[in-house]
DNA sequence: CCGATTCCCGAGTAAAACACTCAGGTTTCA
DNA sequence: TGAAACCTGAGTGTTTTACTCGGGAATCGG
C-alpha cells in the first residue's frame, strides 16, 4: 500500500497553490523550487489536475497556475484521483471478475470505499490549516527571498 | 493506492486456513487449488507467513500449514505486513527525509498510522465471520468434491 | 514587433518493481 | 522406497514508475 510520487506531488502541489495563488496565479517554476520537484514532471502533472477540473491556467509572460474552487471544496481524494491515484484495493485480474470472485473481494471493495470517502473528508483547507504545514510555509518563503538565513537574536 | 497480488494472496490463504485447518493442517496443493493461486507463488508467500510467525508448518507427506495462533489474534495489518506488504504512505526518498521534510511529509505519516490502525482492528476471525465470506467457501468446499455442479432442482 | 516567459503536448526511456517460474533439496508418511 | 509435502535460491519476462526531451503556442513588457 504504496501512494506513487505522482500523487504525492500532486498534493504538495496543490498545497503550494492554496498557501500562494491566493491573489495571482503562481508560475509552476516557483513551486518546482520551492517543493524541490521537476518542473517538466510538474508540467505533466498539472495537465492531469487541470484535466480534472481543479486548476485553471493562464498562458503566456506573468501566467501561471491557480484553484479553480475554494480549498474547502478540494478533497484529498479529489486531488489523489486527478493524478491517477486509484484509491482501489480490489483485484482487477484475470481471476477475480464480478462473475467469479475470489475470497476476498467484497472485502477490498470495502475497505476501498472507506479509505477514499476517508480521504474525501480531508480538504486542502484542512491541510493548509496544520500548524505543522504553516511554519514549514514560511521557512519556504523566507528562503526564497534571497538564501539569507533568518536572524533570531543578535549579540547584546 | 494499490496492493500487490502478493499481500491480496496472503489475506485469501490465510482465510483458507482459517476456514479449513481447524483439526488438521492444510496443504499448499489444496489452497492454490481452492483459491487458484499458483503453487509456487503461494509456497514463496507462505516462507514470509512463517517467517513472521503467522503460521506453523509439518513437514513432509500428509504436512502442510496452519494458523501459529488464534484467528482472533491476527489482525490484517499483520497478514499485510508479513507480505512485504508496507502500510506507508510517506516519501522516502531523497528530497524528503527526517531533516528536510516535504511540505507533506506529516500528512503522509499520519493518514499512514491511522491506516494501519484501522486494518490492525480487523482480524482473521472478523473476516471470515462474514456473511459473503461463508457461502462462498461453501461453495468453494461443493466445488471441491469432484467439479460435479450442485442441482438446484431437477424436471417434475 | 520581438523576445522572454510561461503553459501545452506527445513521445521516449532507464530503472525499478512485480508476478511469477524453475530446478533442485529435505523431511515424513504408508 | 516412493510419493507427498515443505523448503530454498536464483532467474526472468512484463509492467509500471518517474522522469526527460524537443518542440509548439499564447501572452506580456518594452
Amino acid at each position: 500500500m504504496k501512494l506513487t510520487t505522482k500523487g504525492r506531488y500532486a498534493v504538495t502541489a496543490m498545497m503550494d497553490l492554496a498557501l500562494h495563488a491566493k491573489i495571482d496565479c503562481v508560475s509552476l517554476v516557483d513551486v518546482a523550487d520551492r517543493q524541490s520537484i521537476s518542473l517538466s514532471y510538474l508540467e505533466q502533472l498539472f495537465r492531469s489536475l487541470k484535466k480534472s477540473g481543479l486548476v485553471n491556467s493562464v498562458r503566456g509572460a506573468k501566467g501561471g497556475y491557480m484553484l479553480a474552487k475554494s480549498d474547502r471544496e478540494i478533497s484529498l481524494a479529489d486531488i489523489l484521483v486527478a493524478a491517477d491515484e486509484q484509491i482501489n484495493l480490489a483485484c482487477g485480474g484475470s481471476n477475480c471478475s464480478d462473475d467469479n470472485r475470489c475470497l476476498t473481494h467484497g472485502l477490498w471493495t470495502n475497505l476501498s470505499t472507506q479509505f477514499y470517502e476517508f480521504l474525501d473528508s480531508k480538504s486542502l483547507y484542512d491541510l493548509v490549516r496544520s500548524r505543522d504545514v504553516q511554519t514549514m510555509a514560511t521557512m519556504q518563503d523566507v528562503s526564497q527571498i534571497g538564501n539569507i538565513p533568518v536572524q533570531i537574536s543578535n549579540e547584546q
